[in-house]
DNA sequence: TGCTAAATTAGGACATTGTCCTAATTTGTT
DNA sequence: AACAAATTAGGACAATGTCCTAATTTAGCA
């Protein structure tokens, strides 16, 4: 593993344990064995490393994102996996808000990000819908809502859990979030779409 | 006004503008025109001012939440007023999960809190299904999914548009987010419930 | 009016942080 | 052997939160 490749994954298992703000320069540094002067060899600033974790966790989910979603089971699924994703890089999702608001360019980076995602959202929801899971008719006007819902739900489900469910394990923690998931899908699935929320809760 | 009372209201405002952890100890003390060891007099810490503008938002919004909520309609105006004492204390929203993670007292002291809030929130359920604007019959097993929702909703609406709806007014993203919440009891309200919920869309 | 405690000034010290710098040395490739 | 990349070594800088002491002003009270 190349010094860079090293730096990188120990760097976000610390920032996962002890959050990125808490996790110097000089730690790391030292973590590794190495003097500061060649970490910023590779990263000239902690935001350039930071920038490059963001990039991991956003290839990442893009490629989470492209699995088939042609069933809700299937979409729930996509989504058991991409909160697997965000957990591996949990550390990002917690400073999310910080590290968006204080460099512009993180914010117009995450912009385009968040347009795709959207996207892809709309698309997996007409997936759906012509697959017979949801109802064309109950959920004409409230799909950007549910887009906006399901959004809100998977950018901040582990600052949440963070907070308030601290002592549950990860897999009910993910359990729980998905269920809200399916709750949201609930009212706009059609007899079988319902069936599958059902099962999908059951099935853990 | 009292020189703590100075303190922590200018404190509010500049935590607000710049983020609290970008507005330092000598930065206030010179804001306000004195000297640091002035404020230390009356906070030791900064994370004392800070506590000190925590338990001020929560005392707000506990009287808040005893309006009353027997209609969706007034459910929702609470939660406007709600919305709008978040919105003047955001800088503590925007750091929250810092904040709780960073101090095992912050946490201890919001688990409280956040139970009587998910209680508070049940009985307003309650009492809109006893004015028959909830269904009974349809909520009856979503309750808990209800309530997991609107919390999550109103701790991390205002993080969300800080990233995604950064150039909303406010007023069109406290909208953006009563409507969220009216989409989530739409689906368990009766015919009365529904239209209150339409009417309130439309009334904005 | 005086006394006394509270409030405030003034200024510095300390460790820690991210960042930056230079010079010397090791490592790896051609 | 030569040369560039990688790494060491150690320090400097400004900014931060915190802590400290001594002196001075302000305000309440007998």
């Amino acid at each position: 593993m190349s010094t860079k490749e090293k730096l990188v994954s120990r760097a976000l298992e610390l920032f996962n344990e002890n959050g990125i703000e808490y996790v110097g320069m000089r730690e790391l540094a030292a973590d590794l064995k190495m003097r500061v002067g060649n970490v910023t060899y590779y990263f000239a600033t902690k935001d350039d490393l930071v920038i490059e974790i963001i990039n991991r966790l956003r290839d990442l989910n893009s490629k989470t994102i492209e699995a088939d979603c042609s069933s809700i089971t299937s979409f729930l699924s996509m989504y058991r996996q991409l909160f697997n994703n965000q957990y591996q890089y949990r550390c990002l999702l917690l400073s999310f808000v910080h590290l968006v608001s204080r460099h512009p360019s993180f914010a117009g980076n995450y912009a385009a990000t968040d347009a795709r995602r959207r996207e892809a959202l709309r698309s997996h929801i007409t997936s759906m819908i012509k697959n017979n899971c949801l109802s064309t008719s109950l959920i004409a006007d409230h799909v950007e809502l549910v887009v906006s819902h399901i959004t809100l739900i998977s950018r901040f489900w582990i600052s949440e859990a963070r907070i308030s469910y601290a002592n549950w394990t990860l897999e009910q923690t993910i359990a729980h979030y998905l269920n809200l998931l399916g709750e949201v899908l609930f009212p706009y699935a059609t007899v079988e779409g319902k069936k599958q929320v059902d099962d999908f809760r059951k099935g853990k």
